[in-house]
DNA sequence: GCCAACGTTGGC
DNA sequence: GCCAACGTTGGC
């Protein structure tokens, strides 16, 4: 049984038309840092499970497309790194405590889905994203929440 | 730019 | 272990 999940990138960092133009399409997930997201990021996440590529602080933000997960959890080389500013000096290479997954762009949403629609959709009331005060940069969506999003942006459903 | 919601830190 | 202070997220 495939997954899902939303990742969540500001788009003036890193949005999924950076992503789409990466070499060979892919980039590891890293600079997260909550034990909740890492968690799902070390534990959960598996190859082949679908991820919604969202825009966070953006006008509008919404879900702009969709990818894959291509390589379960492993260390964020980020942490140990002194000149990053995701840098972890507390942080051991015998036991780090940040992870990532690299993902790949899979498909384009023929239609940009903007918060407000996610919001007022009734099938996704119980989405996490639209949950108030929900903040976490990596959650898992149920399968017909991810349909559902597909279906707003123009997809039909593989 | 504001600020509510949330997670983390650290004093006790 | 409690909880106030602080920093961050992210919509508006």
């Amino acid at each position: 049984m495939p997954k899902y999940w939303l990742l969540k990138s500001e788009p003036d960092v890193f949005s999924f038309d950076h992503l789409w133009k990466a070499k060979g399409k892919r980039t590891l997930w890293d600079g997260v840092r909550n034990y909740t997201a890492r968690n799902f990021l070390r534990d959960s996440m598996k190859k082949g499970d679908g991820v919604l590529f969202y825009h966070s602080n953006a006008k509008p933000p919404g879900v702009a497309g969709v990818a894959e997960v291509v390589r379960e959890g492993y260390p964020d080389p980020t942490q140990f790194d002194p000149a990053d500013s995701h840098h972890d000096p507390s942080s051991k290479p015998e036991d780090p405590r940040w992870y990532v997954v690299d993902i790949k762009a899979k498909r384009r949403l023929p239609r940009f889905v903007p918060l407000d629609e996610l919001k007022a959709a009734s099938k996704l009331k119980e989405m996490a994203l639209v949950q108030r005060g929900q903040r976490l940069s990596v959650q898992p969506v149920r399968a017909a929440e991810w349909r559902e999003v597909l279906r707003m942006g123009g997809l039909e459903p593989e």
